[in-house]
DNA sequence: ACATTTTTGATTTACGTACATCAAAAATTC
DNA sequence: GAATTTTTGATGTACGTAAATCAAAAATGT
């Protein structure tokens, strides 16, 4: 049987009130005896039943979750998967809030921030804008004990608590090497087309592809890069006029959202077969597209894996706990037609 | 306030114990009694605490793994991931003890099968060897009430309640797709390294991978299966054989352990670099060659994520509750060089 | 209407921890 | 060595559920 309090008690020769308060570092315990107590902990091995504990103290976690508006699929997802965490909030003690907050708009950020530290939760996930004014209300909340979790687009210099999102230098290198063996031997320049650079994951995966790009291939020229806002209305615009103005494209790589005007655009030039096309997350849109061979590749992140881990991340530090950060790194997910997973509810 | 039994009680104007045999269905309870019951848990949106009921219960879950023995890096991982699913027991309330076998090897298996059942465990978790004996073992644990998953390797038709590990025709089919498209326009045959047709991962591997080359890659001619035994020394001279034999050897797609025979091969031969290598699982092995660039892509399946999940599956089966499947998905992940995790301790 | 069976209520103990209170004992100060 | 402060013990209640016991009440059969 695991040892409890009692146990470590008639070890230490103490009584429960004084093993309590070793355990909860209370106030008013000799050195010598806390001692004793520790001694008794470690060589029985005790580990605290959580479960136990909790019940005791009723233990709730309020977090915040700062998520942008806008009909951007991911973005979506990503609050479907928030909402799943709502509905499981009973069994795991969570009470979670969502705040929407307009996409790429620094100011706003800040002023829903500043919302939710009035809240007073245990514990805030934001999809960062990067600028030095959201850094310093996140600061802010951080020096009031309150967790902070970047989700999705990170903010170094912000002395977050944890990044629950992918590594995008990464995800753009990776893009970059399918990019450059996809094309194989084939010539002709190579589009980038991104949301907005005022986030931090567009700008690392643009850096990524270019430097694989031109480390590794620098037969492919890079066009520079188009910034459609997300907006598919935007996107198919301009990736139509692109299409107008370089007929022998090789490929395009997407590192934002806005893929339906995307695939839009590439199949009404009837280009869909002839480039290449990679793109980020996997949506309804980018699954069909991917079915149908309009895009060769989708990188994805697990929106779902990413809040859990937000969740479990937030919780560990509410509790000033340590966080196995292997456990919680999120994976870039490379999906070719060949291994789609299932189509979900 | 989350409602509990005594919410209950006073809604149903019944007393605690009734509401206790409703809730645990224990007999003596009229119908219409139950029924008002019901409403009332429906009506306040009651859900067990189900760290309280697990406290209450002394609830423990005793698990056996049966595990392939001998040094494949693969199955070692999976084993080490066993072990720290086993520190982190008695947080899990688990209990779990580790049953080594001899790889490829039913009659041993299907021993190993009926000395797990004499534990009398709550549930049991196996690397299947695909025989019509193990088969049967595996219908006589569950037989008894005993949950079963199968683990890396199905073993359909023996009715086990869930398999924790990846699709491997798709698995196969995306080794497929990345082999044609990185070779490109090359010619020359391709090489197919498996380990055993006995075990159901490696022929589902096969089938993917072969299907879609027929389909899409036509062009490319694929040898005959070479079978290594997941043993480095005998892969290692098979593949020299095979270089020898094969001058234009376009790729091999190794599609079970035994890399580092494989890599050796290559790297001796000097064929490092101009063939095109795709091989599975991500073992401190394969992931130096991958970033020498001597193979060129990993499909790989994360043991962590496939024992946790088999650890959930296992107490919801033993709990007869109900497994969201799509939650449980094990994912292919496929890494390139650029994408490779960092190492861990 | 009686005996018999079934259903329900009331109450208690337990799980392992948290937290509070009050008294007793030990250590410290002067 | 008395007064004071600090440390420790003893004890009880709570968290939400499980499980058991025994008595009381209701339903059933004849």
């Amino acid at each position: 049987m695991r040892p409890t309090v009692h146990d470590i008690a008639a070890k230490a020769g103490v009584s429960l009130a004084t093993v309590d308060r070793v355990l909860n570092n209370r106030p008013g315990v000799r050195s010598v005896t806390r001692d004793k107590v520790e001694r008794a902990i470690a060589t029985l091995g005790y580990v605290r039943d959580v479960a136990a504990a909790n019940l005791a103290k009723r233990r709730n976690y309020p977090f915040v979750f700062i998520l942008p508006a806008g009909d951007n699929s991911f973005m979506r997802g990503l609050e479907g998967e928030v909402r799943a965490a709502m509905a499981r909030s009973a069994s795991e003690r969570t009470q979670i809030t969502i705040l929407p907050v307009p996409a790429f708009d620094a100011q706003a950020l800040v002023q829903a921030l500043s919302e939710a530290h009035q809240r007073r939760p245990a514990g805030v996930a934001v999809v960062a804008v990067d600028a030095p004014e959201v850094a310093e209300a996140v600061k802010q909340l951080r020096s009031d004990g309150i967790a902070v979790v970047t989700l999705v687009s990170d903010l170094p210099g912000s002395g977050r608590d944890h990044f629950a999102g992918v590594d995008n230098i990464a995800a753009g290198r990776t893009a970059g090497t399918l990019m450059g063996r996809f094309t194989g031997g084939r010539a002709g320049p190579i589009a980038v087309l991104a949301g907005s650079m005022l986030v931090r994951d567009h700008r690392d995966r643009l850096e990524g592809f270019s430097a694989v790009m031109a480390e590794e291939f620098p037969a492919h020229r890079l066009l520079p890069v188009i910034e459609g806002q997300d907006d598919p209305v935007l996107v198919e615009k301009l990736v139509h006029a692109l299409i107008e103005r370089e007929p022998d494209l090789a490929g395009i790589y997407s590192l934002g959202a806005g893929n339906r005007g995307l695939v839009a655009a590439l199949e009404k030039t009837g280009k869909s077969k002839t480039n290449c096309t990679i793109a980020h997350e996997l949506t309804p849109h980018s699954r069909a597209a991917l079915r149908s061979g309009t895009i060769d590749a989708v990188l994805n992140q697990d929106a779902g894996h990413e809040v859990r881990s937000a969740i479990r991340v937030l919780k560990a530090k509410a509790d000033g706990l340590a966080v196995i950060e292997a456990q919680e790194r999120i994976r870039i997910d490379i999906f070719l037609k060949d291994n789609l997973p299932i189509e979900q509810a």
